[in-house]
RNA sequence: CGGGGUGUGGCGAAGUUGGCUAUCGCGCAUGGUUUGGGACCAUGAGGCCCUGGGUUCAAGUCCCAGCACCCCGACCA
């Protein structure tokens, strides 16, 4: 392709709205284009990139076996409400037909596939089987950022295996785990691998692929001795055990107005911050439990909702705090609470003895609050949110670090809970109906592509990985000269003979434009030709990832490039 | 969903207490001089100053309403 004529220019300067390096450099090197909020265009070089890491994740997949399908991004609502989902997911964007049918734009398709499933698999001989599309989502996001890192309308691979029993659907997320591990690894991307919490899409042992970057909106932490990673959401840590008095003292109750944080609170009654305990209440489903936190640790409220079971938690409203406690937000405690209200305790509460509370007496708090003497014995439970700079629960040893990173991909056992809202069943060998065990698989194809630019960049521009590089080699010619011109134009013939993906920028630009435009995109090799060059039958070879340039002779420059793609 | 901010040629911006023909840089077009790290000269094209309403002799500028986009937050008691 020839420069001159290429769809899409640089610009020099960085459209105003772009605050991630991947959106900055996209933007100004002509990628991608903003429609409106969490709406982009792929622009010629954007689409290039698209298609190549499409064509690597299909080629992947295939390779374990994986069958390829496509299904409709329009779903009638019915589907939706079979699973009711329709009115719990939040970025389901609901519209009618002009037939008048309610329908949807699909933000995921657990509930078309399962409805593929219950019609095309009837027998355990049709098991196991893993399906898989690239297609686009909608998800109706209130608030899209980073340009392609949060998209309302993304490219996602979304892969779904269904096997007959818990073993094969061991073996079939294995398997896509490996799969997962060669694009990854193809794309040359460095990815790491936590354990994460399945959120709204139900299911178990669910897996987190991530880059580690500082624009990441995931936080993941990491041992620093062994190989323990986590999402903070379900990082699992020591607390640290603080020395506690022998005698439990009368519980005594004092003011502390208008103190707001457990830090100012804690020096304001001259205990240790690890001796306050905040006391929430939150509303899970229809009932209300106070849990209570130890004032140096948060609440993780995934760990919570998967302790409690509950579907929504939330925490309750000021009013519903006063009318429970009697107290304006910020004095609940334990002490008093009204009778029937479960309580849940962080484990690092326990063992404490005369600990600090909220007296359920606006601007008044209890010191020295003991359980059992004051209130019954709660709940304990690990519902803690890990601190950056804890002890590794796994090893004991290592401390954890929390890392911002950017969620690329994503797998889940779904189990049945899909193939049980859908009914769909197969009969087993032993002629019984069963429900289809799955499990759910996928990349955000667009938010890859950011992902990759964060890892992979320079102050200059995009450093593309060759296998998912828009274009391999960058044909540079500079100056007017008639005989460089000459032989420019005769290598790009002779490139495009051999079938490289060649952009040629024959444009009449000064060097350090050309130049500058050619660090800016991105392109792996950059191959340029000038008087100079010529004067010595040879080109100067530069590859976008090293800082040195080289000169190649005209003859060796077949026998250079083909080294360059073997490496 | 709460808070804050911004809307002026394709991009980035200036525009004073309301005032005369809306300004600058980049980019674009034409001609010429240049050509190894974003060259220069000359000429030129390109505007519903976000939209609607109002105030005024006069509105890019003031007031009201709306729309769009960006950022921060959305448990920390």
């Amino acid at each position: 392709m020839r420069y001159s004529k290429f769809f899409g220019k640089t610009q020099k300067e960085t459209p105003k709205e772009a605050v991630a390096v991947s959106h900055k450099f996209l933007l100004r090197a002509g990628f991608v284009h903003q429609l409106a909020a969490g709406l982009y265009e792929f622009l010629p070089l954007g689409f290039r990139v698209l298609a190549k890491v499409d064509q690597i994740i299909k080629e992947e997949l295939a390779k374990k076996g994986v069958q390829h399908l496509l299904m409709p991004l329009v779903h009638p609502a019915s589907l939706w409400k079979e699973t009711g989902r329709y009115d719990k997911v939040d970025v389901l964007l609901k519209f009618t037909s002009a037939r008048g049918t309610d329908c949807v734009l699909a933000p995921t398709h657990e509930e078309t596939v399962t409805d593929l499933a219950r019609r095309y698999i009837h027998t355990y001989k049709d098991l196991p089987v893993v399906v898989n599309q690239n297609q686009w989502k909608y998800r109706d996001e209130i608030r899209a950022t980073g340009g392609l890192l949060r998209t309302r309308e993304f490219l996602m691979q979304d892969a779904y295996s269904f096997d007959r029993d818990k073993a094969g659907l061991d073996e079939s997320f294995d398997k896509m785990v490996a799969a997962y591990h060669s694009i990854f690894a193809r794309i040359g991307i460095p990815v790491v691998v936590v354990k994460a919490d399945s959120g709204t899409m139900g299911g178990s042992d669910s897996q987190e692929f991530g880059v580690i970057a500082d624009v990441g909106e995931d936080r993941i932490m990491l041992c620093d001795k062994c190989d323990y990673k986590a999402n903070i959401e379900k990082a699992e840590s020591k607390f640290e055990v603080h020395k506690q008095d022998k005698e439990m003292k009368p519980m005594k109750k004092v003011e502390g107005k208008d103190i707001i944080g457990v830090e100012a609170l804690a020096a304001h009654l001259g205990v240790p911050v690890h001796s306050t305990t905040m006391t929430l209440l939150f509303q899970a489903d229809k009932e209300i439990v106070a849990v209570m936190m130890r004032g140096d640790y948060h609440v993780s409220e995934t760990k919570l909702r998967n302790y409690l079971g509950c579907k929504n938690l939330n925490l309750t409203t000021p009013e519903v705090v006063k009318k429970i406690t009697g107290a304006e937000v910020g004095y609940d405690g334990p002490v008093n609470l009204p009778k029937g209200i479960r309580i849940v305790a962080d484990l690092s509460c326990k063992d404490r003895i005369n600990f600090e509370a909220g007296a359920n007496e606006t601007h008044f708090h209890n010191l020295n609050v003991n359980f059992e003497r004051d209130f019954p014995t709660p709940e304990f439970a690990d519902i803690r949110e890990a601190n950056d700079g804890d002890i590794c629960a796994s090893c004991g040893k290592g401390k954890l670090q929390v890392k911002n990173s950017i969620e690329l991909g994503h797998v889940f056992k779904l189990g049945t809970c899909y193939s049980e809202w859908m009914k769909a069943n197969f009969v087993d060998n032993d002629g019984k109906s069963k429900p289809i065990v799955m499990g759910c698989y996928g990349i955000g194809i667009s938010r890859l592509i950011a992902g990759i630019v964060e890892s992979s960049h320079d102050e200059k521009g995009i450093i593309w990985p060759k296998t998912v590089a828009p274009f391999t080699v960058e044909l540079i010619s500079l100056g007017k000269d008639e005989a460089v011109l000459k032989r420019a134009n005769e290598l790009y013939e002779e490139l495009l003979e051999d079938d490289v993906e060649v952009l040629y920028d024959d444009r009449d630009e000064s060097a350090g434009f050309k130049l500058n435009d050619a660090d800016l995109i991105g392109i792996p090799l950059r191959i340029l030709i000038s008087s100079r060059t010529l004067e010595k039958e040879s080109v100067e070879w530069k590859e976008r990832s090293e800082k040195e340039a080289k000169i190649v002779s005209l003859k060796d420059l077949k026998k250079n490039y083909e080294n360059f793609i073997a490496r």
